[in-house]
DNA sequence: CTGTTAGCGCGTTCAT
DNA sequence: ATGAACGCGCTAACAG
């Protein structure tokens, strides 16, 4: 910048001046100034502009895994609104460990963010209150965190497993199973809550939870369901991932669905339209919760807001009805949403996305 | 810093000292300055660091997208292989347009990132001959640039594709059709190369290309193609999107596979397997390429070095025959890997990741 | 072993 | 309308 000064004669200042456009400067000099910014190619230096300022127009991300689909979109709603602002996102992942996380986050501080959006990964999340994040609006996403103070956005779990699970009571199935995975993680948690709700609500006794960790271990539980003196007649697959191990394992077994099994899950499917049968599952708005999780941030960042209770968003599921809970016999791509508990929504794959 | 020193009865540069560990400094106001530090929740300021040190620790990573999977994991791979060496990761996504790219790459430089790894969107890449650009490392991904100072790590398009369209011809098929997604990026180019050589090499003409930037135009292509005169018999899909949207089209269409048409295509889905037929496509080692990307630029970013010319990396691509080809009658998820370029792999999706 | 000085690049404050 | 001085928080270089 002194270089940008000396070469158009005038004071560090001016060209202070001339990049934010701030104060008055005469044209003649305004004129200098940029030919001097061209010919050094000169490039302001935003750590300096950050230290000063004491706000560094960037945010940081954290999520647990960036090959799930769920959480990349997320991502990559997060980092579109940011974008907008003008903002950088540093994005990391905690690979679902709460230490990572914790060290992540620390990290941030020390880069001085000016906001995080958050999918906490399971533990203790006490941490946050030390006063370090006093200063740090946070967001969370997918999960909530026992500190109040902090905005989130999700969805109903327990009400979305509930109405997928009555759809396959609807069916006439009375014992229907519920393959999870991580049985620490929130939303499982929630979900099989909103399980057990639908089937003690029919005058049923819940299964206990089948913890999917792997595809293999997805082929024992559905072999041990199936092969036993009261096999189940329907399972729910509790997220994309368990949903595909679910599919892996009843084609390894070759059970026919949902002849011998129907199922339903949570989760929509980017090819769930295009499987033999096509899949029920209970569709989150993806992008929309990335989305809304980064313009609450952006809120509290604007209005330099720290509430002591945050406010918390919950946006609509969508039971999305195909064949493999019975419905129909074979299904086509076209349209083949349902019902749902709020607004409408196409179900183009590629369309689900923005 | 200046509260730590004052607390702790010292100067802040015995502070500073303590933090890097570097001088020598008494066990006894080492302690001192330790507890001060926790008292205070000191957090050093990354960017003051950064300002002084002329160097980040932090990368930048630009994709086009995070909701596609193949971007998203190597996202992930670049992000794992930074946090091992305790660097940050800025990401943004170009959308694919050169424009944002652009502006992106300046703003990171204007962050004064060490390196960057960079999935190129289309466009005239001279803008990086800018001296801007003289100090900053970066390597690119799946797409090389035109400037050869750059690292870069891609893999065989061509090979691959022509590896599977060989396979196709072995299966007896001479009509067969190429979809691709945006004639303008490079693996499409060098797909469809492939695709072409392969033809050729049998003596036959190959199809012009299937442009399906939507599942509508999917459909209407693959209409067009099965309903005419001399129908294609068989039907390379050149990326996962493609391979998507070919699927939807089949299944709109009600078109038996491989019965009616053959399919294979370029890219494993992490269903792959469970789809009926079940897909014979060409993977890529997705997460390595990720890994390897990241590692070259860390050697880079180490040692300082500024090439005339940059390395490149081709990693292995693996045919992975299932079903969709024609090869067998029912595919169960079980192994099913078979002829590859190089190397040998399993063949459940969860593994696949790392 | 420890403190002082200086400067990384910028923007705010005050003076001209 | 423009410039000079100061400080954001930190560390390299030199004192002592």
């Amino acid at each position: 910048m002194a270089d940008v000064a000396r070469l158009a004669g005038v004071g560090k200042m001016t060209v202070s001046r001339v990049l934010s456009g701030s104060a008055n400067v005469s044209d003649a000099t305004a004129d200098r100034v940029q030919r001097a910014i061209r010919l050094l190619n000169y490039q302001p230096n935003e750590l300096a502009r950050s230290l000063r300022s004491l706000h560094s127009k960037t945010i940081a991300v954290i999520v647990p895994y960036l090959y799930d689909s769920f959480f990349a979109t997320c991502a990559h709603a997060i980092s579109t609104v940011a974008k907008q602002h003008g903002y950088s996102v540093i994005l990391t992942t905690s690979d679902e460990e709460h230490e990572t996380e914790q060290r992540q986050t620390n990290l941030m501080v020390r880069r001085r963010i000016d906001g995080m959006v958050i999918i906490p990964a399971p533990g203790d999340d006490k941490y946050l209150r030390s006063e370090i994040y006093s200063r740090v609006h946070i967001v969370t996403l997918d999960r909530p965190l026992a500190d109040p103070r902090f905005d989130s956005v999700l969805v109903n779990n327990s009400a979305g497993t509930k109405m997928a699970v009555e759809h396959l009571l609807g069916h006439g199935h009375r014992r229907i199973g519920f393959l999870g995975v991580g049985r620490e993680l929130y939303t499982m948690k929630a979900r099989y809550a909103g399980y057990r709700q639908a089937m003690m609500r029919a005058g049923l006794t819940a299964e206990p939870y089948m913890e999917c960790r792997t595809p293999e271990k997805a082929v024992d539980q559905v072999r041990a369901a199936l092969h036993c003196s009261e096999p189940l007649t329907a399972l729910f697959a509790a997220n994309n991932l368990t949903t595909r191990y679910l599919l892996h394992a009843l084609n390894v077994l070759r059970v026919e669905v949902p002849g011998k099994v129907a199922t339903a899950g949570f989760d929509d499917l980017d090819v769930a339209d295009v499987l033999q049968p096509t899949l029920t599952v209970v569709r989150q708005p993806v992008y929309q919760i990335g989305e809304a999780a980064a313009n609450l941030l952006f809120q509290r960042i604007q209005r330099q807001e720290f509430p002591s209770t945050g406010r918390r968003i919950v946006l609509p599921l969508q039971l999305v009805v195909r064949c493999s809970c019975g419905c129909r016999e074979s299904g086509t791509a076209s349209e083949d949403g349902k019902a749902s508990m709020a607004g409408r929504d196409s179900c183009a794959p590629a369309r689900s996305m923005r």
